[in-house]
DNA sequence: ATAAATTTTGTACAGCGTACATTGTGCATC
DNA sequence: GATGCACAATGTACGCTGTACAAAATTTAT
């Protein structure tokens, strides 16, 4: 090869992302915020990486990664292995929710997004599903996971404001609201809470996967 | 009232929005453009408006009110409600990619967001549902529409491009996947049908209502 | 008729992604 | 060991975004 050594690669871009929503974990980073924490000016990102798209798609598969889709194919019993990667997606978004769009602004189609796909599969054809519906339930799994962290970003509280807070001020309102509301405001208010995210996917998998007859 | 007189209001502005949509579904409306459509300056907006934030959120009352949440109230039993409004605003949404955004980038408390809210609550205690479950059940339903249209307008081919053609291509790129993914190819390629929303949403209503103990 | 209130505009700014020509660097070749 | 080429990084720039702020225009109340 010829030509100057290359000062960056992808992965330590993917890498100052990251860094920068551990600093600012709402915040959605930006192309020259990224390049003035490598120290270089923004088009050199360009060497790296065709446009923001691909970038956007190498964080979302190293998110992917990092929520540990080993956990899929690991020895638990098939619904522990959804719930848990499930989970563990979901709490990397919820600590980085800047990076959340960028899951939801082009295809997931990378490497580990396929493989996440194929552990759900194995999952669900390991509870007794036929290949079509477990496409079906996985896809749906993905929907919950993406969809209820997304809505979970779109919804945070400004900086510095106490969760405590923001719960009691989100139970007020809604107990504010028509009946049935009110009457759920307790439950509604906790929307965005582990549990409730729990119930929610397990509820799915119920339907997804018959009981005995 | 003092001054010259409004040449605008809120309703004539999001109705530009829609009309921005309806040339372009899927790009996402600017004020500066919302402006140029309504003859006016960019900065005329904000004499009815906030900011941005606030015309996304009127938007969303917008396009969640003509989904149709009567229907959520209607005669039919309450799993038809329930599906009936899902699959109305999952139309709605996927005609105009480019009001996705909306609705995750901000908090979903208008009047008709509560509205909605409140039917599906409705429907879910008709069926058996404690408050507390049914408000689980509600928001896990608006999670599961508001997700896949997320997921689905993430996913748009480039204009002017033969669906058909995108399907063979999804086909073909997931049969050279891994095993299971590669035998789930046919369905899995149809992810974002109306048919595999039904199919579901109708598995998150089954988990969620215990059928006959 | 004058004054006050309020809408609309003009102008401007900082930030975004990205294109293009230029400069600088380092290896392969002679 | 000098030379030239291939490539990386930069400088500069464009069009776009949302949004301030002061000036102008317009309408009503006095």
């Amino acid at each position: 090869m010829k030509g100057p050594k290359r000062s960056l690669d992808v992965p330590k871009i993917v890498n100052a992302v990251l860094e920068l929503l551990a600093e600012d974990p709402a915040t959605v980073p930006t192309l020259r915020g990224v390049a003035a924490r490598l120290g270089v000016r923004p088009n050199t990102l360009y060497t790296y990486v065709p446009d923001r798209a691909a970038l956007e798609g190498a964080v979302v598969e190293h998110l992917l990664d990092l929520a540990g889709p080993a956990v899929l194919s690991g020895p638990a019993p098939w619904r522990e292995r959804i719930t848990a990667y499930a989970l563990r997606l979901r709490a990397e978004l919820l600590a980085r929710p800047g990076a959340v769009p960028f899951f939801l602004s082009g295809p997931m189609n990378g490497p580990n997004a396929v493989l996440v796909g194929e552990g759900l599969l194995a999952a669900f054809a390991e509870a007794g599903l036929s290949p079509g519906d477990g496409a079906r339930a996985a896809y749906a799994v993905i929907v919950h996971v993406l969809g209820s962290a997304a809505l979970a970003a779109a919804d945070l509280p400004g900086p510095g404001t106490d969760p405590e807070q923001v719960l009691l001020e989100r139970r007020a309102a809604l107990a504010a609201g028509p009946p049935l509301t009110s009457a759920a405001s307790e439950v509604a208010a906790g929307w965005n809470s582990v549990e409730q995210f729990t119930w929610g996917i397990n509820r799915l998998i119920d339907g997804c996967v018959p009981s005995l007859p």
